[in-house]
DNA sequence: CGATTTTTTGAATCATATCAACGTACGTGG
DNA sequence: CCACGTACGTTGATATGATTCAAAAAATCG
């Protein structure tokens, strides 16, 4: 696995740098190794739409763009200083053929990602915000540690005055509960 | 590509028929041959909520599940009478390593499948419900064929009475325009 | 044909978006 | 270290648009 490396190719994006753009094709995808990304849409309105985090562990960029080489529709930007491992398409197909544990390594991570994307899906169709935001909160905690609130609330596709409404009609029933113990 | 055959099972399922349901394992995916099908989940209040839609061609099933062997959380129901070409999960991997076809024309499936997912979110998160419908109308145009439209409405989550005055909205606008021209 | 499913319509209600303003925290450069 | 600018979060008032509930009309199925 340590051969790997040599074809891995470590990149730094500092906060707010774009690790792809709409309109570019994905010729690198890269693994997060440190650090916090999102990647948005822009909808027809000019508004920035978050489809999803990726946090370490995670694959980045478009996998329609990097397999088909074609132009992605997606943006990926960093969150923070971040440290990405990346790999060409044509290094990538290499690394495939020559060291399989890297292999199944990538089609484990590509399987969860294709799980994630359902379970994502899941999250943005059912319930109201508010149940939404506790889902959010029950699954992944680990964000709020990280991601501002106004990306959580484009994450979740309401505006953040309403997210920070629903946090403060939820800290209200906490007291409550609380008193009435 | 022949010898597939004996390894696929034709399924037959009436409308209203369930492929799979949510808590079982995916023991089998099948690829639709003919017909038509709705993923949906049960959200908190007891409403369906739809994931996504397959027609002939796509797989359907639960791939975590299946991979997995865990329950799935989905629910997957035939729309019209429909035939599909089902697996069993020592079938399929036998057919991976047997006839590497198969395996290339399974994964390529896959791919598509996953890119599809993030597309779906696309549409799912940005824009007004009418946009969302309007989009929906130009990517999918054949699915306005076959599937009632209070389906339609809880894909796009929205209720089957708005859809119908989105409906109503734009049939106006239509007339208004072709009367001014 | 009768029964069920699907779509439409109307009226009232409710939740979120919007707009504007303010408070606060953060970090960078002077 | 302070000051300033930028990014982030909160709050209030209002408007907008979808939901809800009830009912009827239309289409489809057996």
């Amino acid at each position: 696995m340590e051969q790997c490396f040599h074809f891995l190719e470590k990149k730094i994006l500092r906060r707010k740098e774009h690790f792809l753009m709409e309109g570019e094709v994905c010729h690198t995808k890269g693994i997060v190794n440190k650090g916090c990304f999102r990647r948005y849409v822009i909808d027809g309105h000019g508004k920035e739409v978050i489809l999803n985090f990726a946090l370490e562990d995670w694959w980045i960029g478009d996998l329609d763009s990097f397999n088909n080489s074609k132009p992605t529709e997606y943006n990926v930007q960093a969150l923070e200083d971040s440290e990405v491992l990346c790999i060409s398409r044509m290094n990538h197909l290499r690394l495939c053929e020559l060291i399989p544990k890297y292999k199944v390594f990538h089609e484990d991570k590509t399987r969860r990602s294709h799980y994630a994307s359902l379970k994502r899906l899941t999250l943005a169709q059912s319930g109201s915000p508010e149940e939404k935001y506790l889902l959010l909160l029950k699954q992944q905690p680990q964000l709020f540690q990280r991601v501002p609130l106004h990306y959580i609330a484009s994450y979740l596709g309401i505006e953040p005055e309403s997210l920070s409404r629903i946090r403060k009609r939820l800290t209200l029933k906490d007291k409550n509960l609380n008193q009435s113990q």
